[in-house]
DNA sequence: GTCTATATGGCGATAGAC
DNA sequence: GTCTATCGCCATATAGAC
């Protein structure tokens, strides 16, 4: 395991502030008291409370983007890619807890990186709605509004973050059965 | 219907904006320009800026409040009863999509009324599980944690304000009909 | 790598003229 | 009811000593 460096430490530290008070509220005399540093000190190792931002989103937008490519090249059904993405959105929210409270609420505050972050929603979302639009063609899933259907699942995925940190006897392999169960299955019996 | 005052109106304008940049990250100045007046004119309407997103959360909590008390009060089954949980969503996010936004991303920004919010939130969330657990236990849905189904099902619920507005030509009465198939029985054909 | 001191500017809110 | 002027404070960020 490599070691943490000062930088890196600020970043995540950043990032749980963000997630309970936002970017806009979080100042750096707050991220340095966290630290237990002067906020001057800061500099040293970061240029801007911005590039903090930037760090924190970016990197875990583009580990989604990863993600779906690999769901994409996959020769599964559409229930299977489902899945898929199902386990990839508790992969990646269960080891960046705090960063997707920034990347969902913040993201707004992105400077020069606003439009590189939103294109890789679009797509990302695109990809997703292209996975429904084939599942409905080939007869596995009902034929609603791909639109309503993505929306459904990827926003109960995208606020995971706010919940897996709550229930610390949550088992991770659980939690991806059950929502496969809900998401795919609905809750009728 | 009753002429909109000033200060209605500014509270209206205010929830547009911290729909787009968040309670701190919007400025008195901000909501002064879009008002087309100057920052201390606003202080003839309203006391702070904290009173503004008080009003604009609590009237909003207060209403699920009102709803979740009537969806209690009736002696249909888990399944009815959800789907009213889920057309009272549509209604009150349909009706007050800016306010919706405040109410998920900036309650933590509340003051004197921050607990007053918190025990809203939690009873309401305690009702609608209560609700789950009632519908477990007369067999009409699935055995899965409560908790896991209240958090698939809710939070796509409160994220409907991200959703309405981008589709200009939704029918909301489609909308409550398609959650109503996808949160209930799934997507799976 | 951290500190003190400081530059520069924006914040919420108030006073008082019109 | 809106304005101009301003208060007191806090923001991000930099300079330079240690």
């Amino acid at each position: 395991m490599k070691q943490e460096t000062r930088q890196e430490e600020i970043i995540r530290v950043a990032a749980k502030l963000f997630k309970e008070k936002g970017y806009s509220a979080v100042t750096m005399r707050d991220l340095a008291t966290a630290m237990n540093i002067k906020a001057a000190s800061l500099y040293n190792h970061i240029n801007s409370k911005q590039d903090i931002l930037e760090s924190i989103i970016i990197s875990i937008a583009e580990k989604f983007t990863v993600g779906m490519t690999s769901v994409l090249a996959s020769d599964a059904t559409c229930i299977e890619k489902l899945k898929e993405i199902i386990a990839l959105h508790v992969e990646i929210s269960s080891q960046n807890i705090y960063g997707m409270a920034a990347l969902n609420h913040d993201w707004m505050h992105l400077e020069a990186q606003l439009n590189h972050y939103k294109k890789l929603r679009s797509d990302y979302e695109n990809d997703f709605k292209t996975i429904l639009i084939e599942g409905v063609n080939s007869g596995e899933i009902i034929d609603i509004k791909p639109d309503v259907m993505m929306f459904s699942i990827l926003t109960t995925l995208r606020s995971l973050y706010l919940w897996i940190p709550k229930k610390e006897d949550v088992n991770l392999k659980e939690l991806t059965n059950n929502l496969n169960e809900i998401l795919i299955k609905g809750v009728v019996k």
